[in-house]
RNA sequence: UGGGAGAUCGUCCAACGGUAGGACAACGGACUCUGACUCCGUUUAUCUAGGUUCGAAUCCUAGUCUCCCAGCCA
């Protein structure tokens, strides 16, 4: 979609050296979530490198469910995920599940125990850790580590056809228990667990774990450059270890397993990088299903969730402005935590050329226009975009009693006030010049009505049309209006950074009670007719998405994306 | 006190021994029948200290700070 060339970063740099010295004939990547949960923006990033880079070089990205945890895992998630990458616009080569490498994996564990560099513990989970020493102190060699080959044989084979219990046993690489790096001090390869699993249902009780699965997996699909997040780069010892011990690509014992599932090894090599962090966000799988279920937000596919599919396609920000958002923030080694304004300006810029305009009203005071006849009533003329004349046009009513937003009024204003004031003038969007002659109030003191007079001859199209005046202002007719519910979404969070709990607060103690406000809204007729999840811009308001579930033409929904840019209202306060 | 990684405007990203540049933000102005869009301008940065070099963000040395790792999670 994009016209601006393809920014640079290392990773890309890598992709093109290793092409230019021939190191692969093609390139491979993956995108491997695990079916625990629903994505959000911080996978879009992923998703956009590995999909793009592949797509860029003319290579193959898969799809792959790092499916190893049956016990996390839900066929629920599965399905979403799939709709979020098509909905940011990827196409997969393969959809794969690392449960479809099971067998592999099982074979590729009896190689590293005839080779005498794995055996089976029983040590509990809770010796396990005791023995694994500290961060500053070495670990000590398991008491089973030692064990005969045919011996662990025989245990694996019997962990794999349900003699023990969970957690009973393991099956773990014997590599170096004072290794400074933890993940070296002989880690668990594969554990016993007696549940069904989302694709493979009853068919194993013991399950890789991720580091032996994940390698195992880019292995075999013959993935190029396995690209994931900076927590992993103290893994990369354990990937490459298994890969040097497990050349997969050459195991006669797995020709016959590769061959039924069409696969074509070669050795990946691991690259990190870092998350795509966003401020006034929170995006731990944990914490955002604790929002869900504290009913802090309607939902995984509440608008103000940072989930890339459900959320902001409900909140109407279109994929190409979050591709561009992630494009722009580039990638590296370094932690960071992008503004949150960097995503608004994409999604402001996308729909300022995409977007028609429209007039809607969301806080109404009503305006009598007296030099107006009772029963006056004409249709105007309105272009549905003001850059782009192929937009066409449409007809607005326009009577004698408009609404107007409350807040374009003021009876005693600040200065450099520019909209309707007693004894001023303002533009009526569309229709010519209007002036404040009297105040309507309430016993309250509260101003209920406005009278204004129109001046004829700045009639839209008149000569005097071209008339000077400071403010314009939107409006909807009163008799025509579409009374609609309009539901103004704010940022979830009062903190740049809910995570920070060094003053004894935690994310929690940040929500922000206006994150949502629903309002009464009086629309323009046309609006009845618009689709559902049809973007538009409410003129002077904002961007606004007619909800995909609950907008109907006799009770339209209306969801703001996101505010104009408003400058006045920064000088004001 | 172990292992791994990273430090460039307020934020993110460039600069790969040769003028520290871009985007966003901020500020000022122009334009405007959207206080939008657009346009113009301004402010602000190389973690510190040494060294090599005609020349260092970049190379070397020594510090400092930040992040990650002790799941049979991924």
């Amino acid at each position: 979609m994009s016209d601006t060339p393809t920014p640079n970063h290392f990773i890309r740099q890598i992709v093109i050296d290793d092409l230019a010295h021939g190191k692969h004939a093609g390139i491979a990547t993956r995108f491997p979530p695990e079916p625990n949960g629903y994505l959000h923006i911080g996978h879009a990033k992923s998703i956009c490198l590995n999909f793009g880079i592949a797509a860029e070089f003319n290579g193959r990205c898969n799809l792959r469910f790092d499916d190893t945890n049956p016990a996390k895992e839900d066929p629920e998630y599965v399905t979403a995920i799939q709709e979020d990458v098509q909905w940011l616009g990827f196409h997969w080569a393969e959809l794969r599940h690392a449960s479809d490498y099971f067998e592999l994996i099982y074979r590729c564990a009896l190689k590293l125990i005839r080779d005498g560099v794995a055996f089976v513990c029983d040590l509990s989970a809770e010796e396990v850790r005791e023995h694994r020493g500290t961060l500053t102190q070495p670990g000590r060699n398991s008491p089973f580590r030692d064990r005969p080959v045919a011996e662990n044989l025989d245990l694996f084979a019997r962990m794999k056809a349900g003699e023990f219990a969970d957690g009973s046993h393991t099956l773990r690489a014997k590599i170096d228990m004072s290794s400074g790096n933890i993940n070296l001090r002989d880690p668990a390869l594969y554990r016993i667990r007696k549940v069904d699993h989302q694709n493979t249902g009853d068919a194993w009780c013991i399950y890789p774990m991720y580091d032996f699965a994940h390698v195992i997996s880019d292995a075999v699909e013959g993935i190029t450059h396995s690209l994931c997040t900076l927590e992993f780069e103290d893994h990369r010892p354990l990937y490459d270890w298994c890969l040097d011990q497990l050349p997969v690509w050459a195991m006669p014992e797995l020709a016959d397993e590769l061959d039924r599932l069409g696969l074509k090894p070669s050795r990946p090599r691991q690259i990190e990088f870092s998350r795509l962090n966003l401020d006034f966000l929170v995006m731990s799988k944990r914490k955002l299903l604790t929002l869900v279920t504290g009913n802090h937000v309607n939902g995984w596919d509440d608008p103000r969730m940072p989930t890339p599919c459900v959320a902001f396609a409900a909140v109407g920000s279109p994929a190409d402005a979050i591709r561009n958002f992630i494009r722009n923030a580039g990638v590296t080694k370094q932690e960071s935590v992008l503004e949150f304004s960097l995503l608004e300006n994409e999604v402001r810029n996308d729909l300022d050329v995409r977007a028609e305009r429209r007039m809607a009203v969301i806080d109404p005071l009503k305006v009598v226009i007296v030099n107006l006849a009772d029963s006056h009533e004409e249709s105007l003329t309105m272009a549905n975009h003001p850059k782009d004349e192929s937009r066409g046009t449409r007809s607005v009513p326009f009577s004698r009693e408009l609404w107007i937003e409350r807040e374009d009024f003021m009876e005693v204003p600040p200065k450099g006030y520019h909209r309707m004031v007693p004894g001023g003038e303002v533009r009526l969007r569309g229709v010519g010049i209007v002036k404040c002659e009297h105040v309507v109030k309430n016993s309250n003191d509260v101003v209920t009505e406005v009278h204004c007079t129109l001046d004829g001859s700045t009639r839209h199209g008149m000569s005097g049309a071209d008339r000077k005046v400071k403010g314009t202002i939107h409006w909807v007719s009163a008799k025509h209006a579409l009374s609609a519910e309009v539901r103004l979404y704010d940022r979830l969070f009062t903190v740049a950074d809910p995570d920070d709990d060094n003053d004894g607060k935690t994310y929690r103690d940040h929500l922000n009670p206006n994150s949502v406000r629903v309002v009464n809204a009086q629309l323009e007729t046309s609006l009845a007719r618009v689709a559902a999840e049809t973007r538009l811009q409410f003129e002077r308001l904002g961007y606004f998405v007619a909800d995909r579930v609950d907008h109907r033409a006799d009770q339209p929904v209306f969801n703001r994306i996101c505010t104009l840019r408003d400058s006045w209202a920064k000088a004001a306060k």
